[in-house]
RNA sequence: GCGGGAGUAGCUCAGCUGGUAGAGCGACAGCCUUCCAAGCUGUAGGUCGCGAGUUCGAACCUCGUCUCCCGCUCCA
C-alpha cells in the first residue's frame, strides 16, 4: 500500500474512531455511499456552514439566504434540464466492460453516415465545379437519397426506443451492428435506464404518472424559482445573491472514495444576479473571493489550485473548479459557473412567468446573468481533516495525534480538567465550566491521568485545555495548554472567558476575510 | 453493472494439516498519582458478515448470498 493510501485510511480510521463520521446504518452492514456525522462530526460540519453562511450573508450587504424545500415540481427538472440529461440510457460492452450511452454510439453511427453523405458531395462539387448546386444534389443523387433516408429510419427508430422501449435501442444497435470501439466486438448486455435523480411520489396512493417527483439534484433550483419572491420581497438591487445550504441526492453509478462522493450530500450554494454583460467581472471577483476563503482558514495555499473549465457546460459561458490536493489527489472542491440567464429563461418559458428585472439605471427589464459558487460541505469536511489531520514526534520520542483545526471551527473550544479526581479539584473545575458552557463548547473530563486527557483532546481538535490545580484553590488561576505548541501558562479564572472570545471566535476568522 | 481484494472484540490483528476463540491498544469501575498516552486491581465486550452443505465436530473446506474497499463514467 502507498503511503498517500495508508494516509487516506487513517483519516476515516480517526474520523470513525473519534466520532467524526460513520458509515450509515452499519449495524445492517452500512449502506454504499452513504455515511452519517457523528458528535464531533456535526461540531465541526456546522462550525463549517456557520463560517460560510456568515462570510456569504452577514458580511455581503447583498446576500441574502434562503430554505428550500428538497421536494420540487416535476417541471422544475425538466426546465432545469435534469430530466433529459441526468436519465441516460446505458448499454456495456460485455467483453470490453465498457459502459457506453446507448444514445451517443447511434448518434456516433449516424455521424459515420453524414460524414459519407458529405464526402459524395465534395466528391461531386468537384466534378461539376461551379454549376454544383448541394441542395439539389442531397435531393437527387440516390446514394444520397438513400443515405439520409438511412438516417431519418435511425432516428425515428431511436426516438421510439429513448421514449420508452428501451429493448428497441438494443435491437437498433444490434440491427446497424455497432461495434464497441475498445474490443471490437457486438456482444452487447441490455440497454438500461440510469436514472441519476431519485424518484418518489407525491401521493400515497398511487407510484407512477405525473405525480413522480425527484429528490432534488442540486439545491441551485430552488434560489432560481423562489429568485422573485426574495428579490421583490427583500427589494433586491441587481447586483445581488441568494445563498443556500442544504442536502442534495444523486444516485451515482459508481460512488466512492469515503465521503467524497455520496448519494445523499450537501451543498453550499450561492446564486449572484447580475446585469448581462458584467458577468465575467463577477466571476473573476467570487473566483479570488472564494479561494481566499479557503486560505482564511488556514489550509496551505499550496495544496489548492484553479482547473478552468475548456469545455464548458450547456448553461455556462465560464467555468472553474477549486481543487484541493486531497492524501489520493487533486480533486474538486468547489466549482464557481457563469450560468449566463439559462436556468432564468427555461424557468421563464416553462413557467410561463416573467422572470425579469427593472434595472432603473437602465430604464428597461432583462432576466439577469448569474454567477454560481458551489460547494460541497462534505468535501470540504474532508479537506479540512487531510489538511488538520497530523502525527507527530514528541522531543520525548514519543508521538501524538493532533488534529489541527483553526480554533473557531472545532468542535470543542476548551476541555476542563482538574489535574486530580480529589481534593475539591472537580467541583471547582466543575464551576468553571459551568460559567464557560455559555459561550463556549467546552468538555468536561476527570478520568485518568492527565496527560492521557491532552492527547484525548488532541485527537479532536480541541484547542485548549485549562487543568484546575491545588493552587488554585487559592490564586484562582488556572494553567491554559495549547494544543499546537504544548505551552501552558498560568491564566487568571476571571481571564479565561475574555481570552478564549479573542482565540475561538468565528468572528476572528471573519474579520482576516477583511 | 463488470473485474480484483477483504469481512474474527470499539481499533489493529493472531488463530498451523478442521477439535465449539486469543493478544496488544481502547472502554468502564476502583486504588495510586501535583501537568503530556505511567502503575496496580477488577469488569464488560465476539452465535468469527449471513445462509446452506460436507463432517462425530467448521472461524478454517464447498456452494450461495450480503456488505465494504480498489479500478472503469460523471460530478459537489
Amino acid at each position: 500500500m502507498s503511503q498517500t493510501e495508508q494516509e487516506f485510511k487513517n483519516i476515516i480510521a480517526h474520523c470513525k474512531e473519534y466520532g467524526f463520521v460513520f458509515p450509515s446504518s452499519e449495524i445492517y452492514d452500512g449502506l454504499s455511499a452513504v455515511y452519517d456525522y457523528g458528535q464531533t462530526g456535526v461540531a465541526l460540519k456546522n462550525n463549517l456552514k456557520s463560517y460560510w453562511w456568515k462570510s456569504m450573508v452577514q458580511l455581503h450587504e447583498n446576500v441574502v439566504g434562503i430554505d428550500s424545500s428538497i421536494f420540487m415540481h416535476p417541471k422544475t427538472w425538466k426546465a432545469s434540464g435534469h430530466i433529459d440529461g441526468f436519465n441516460d440510457p446505458m448499454i456495456d460492452n460485455k467483453d470490453s466492460k465498457k459502459r457506453y450511452r446507448a444514445d451517443v454510439l447511434i448518434e456516433e453511427f449516424i455521424g459515420k453516415i453524414e460524414a459519407k453523405i458529405n464526402k459524395e458531395v465534395t466528391k461531386a462539387a468537384k466534378r461539376f465545379g461551379d454549376t454544383f448546386d448541394k441542395e439539389q444534389f442531397l435531393a437527387t443523387n440516390p446514394r444520397a437519397l438513400d443515405n439520409q433516408k438511412k438516417i431519418a429510419d435511425i432516428n425515428a427508430r431511436m426516438k421510439a426506443g429513448l421514449d420508452g422501449d428501451l429493448a428497441l435501442l438494443k435491437t437498433l444497435i444490434e440491427d446497424l451492428e455497432i461495434a464497441c470501439p475498445v474490443s471490437g466486438s457486438k456482444n452487447w448486455t441490455d440497454v438500461k435506464q440510469f436514472n441519476l435523480m431519485y424518484s418518489t411520489q407525491m401521493n400515497a396512493t398511487s407510484g407512477e404518472g405525473d405525480d413522480a417527483l425527484y429528490l432534488r439534484p442540486e439545491t441551485a433550483q430552488g434560489i432560481f424559482v423562489n429568485y422573485l419572491n426574495v428579490q421583490k420581497t427583500g427589494r433586491m438591487k441587481i447586483p445581488f445573491g441568494i445563498a443556500q445550504i442544504g442536502k442534495a441526492f444523486r444516485n451515482e453509478i459508481v460512488a466512492r472514495q469515503f465521503i467524497i462522493r455520496m448519494k445523499e450530500f450537501e451543498q453550499m450554494e450561492l446564486q449572484f444576479f447580475v446585469r448581462p454583460g458584467t458577468e465575467m467581472e463577477v466571476f473573476n471577483y467570487w473566483k479570488k473571493n472564494r479561494l481566499d476563503w479557503h486560505k482564511n482558514l488556514g489550509i496551505n495555499p499550496e495544496k489548492y489550485r484553479y482547473h478552468d473549465h475548456v469545455k464548458l457546460a450547456h448553461y455556462a459561458n465560464a467555468a472553474v473548479d477549486i481543487e484541493y490536493k486531497y492524501p489520493f489527489g487533486f480533486k474538486e472542491v468547489e466549482g464557481i459557473h457563469s450560468r449566463t440567464d439559462f436556468d432564468l429563461k427555461a424557468h421563464q418559458e416553462h413557467s410561463g412567468k416573467k422572470l425579469q428585472y427593472f434595472d432603473p439605471e437602465l430604464n428597461e427589464s432583462y432576466v439577469p446573468y448569474v454567477v454560481e459558487t458551489s460547494i460541497g460541505v462534505d468535501r470540504l469536511f474532508l479537506l479540512v481533516m487531510s489538511e488538520a489531520l497530523q502525527q507527530e514526534t514528541l522531543e520525548s520520542g514519543d508521538s501524538r495525534v493532533v488534529l489541527r483545526l483553526n480554533p473557531a471551527i472545532a468542535p470543542y473550544k476548551l476541555a476542563v480538567l482538574p489535574l486530580l479526581k480529589k481534593d475539591g479539584l472537580p467541583e471547582k473545575a466543575r464551576e468553571i465550566y459551568n460559567d464557560l458552557k455559555f459561550d463556549f463548547e467546552c468538555y468536561y473530563e476527570e478520568k485518568d491521568a492527565i496527560g492521557k486527557r491532552y492527547r484525548r483532546q488532541d485527537a479532536i481538535g480541541t484547542p485548549y485545555c485549562i487543568t484546575i490545580d491545588h493552587d488554585s484553590l487559592e490564586d484562582n488561576q488556572v494553567t491554559i495548554r495549547d494544543r499546537d505548541t504544548m505551552e501552558q501558562k498560568r491564566v487568571p479564572i476571571s481571564a479565561l472567558s475574555t481570552l478564549l472570545h479573542e482565540k475561538t471566535d468565528m468572528s476572528g476568522l471573519l474579520k482576516r476575510l477583511g
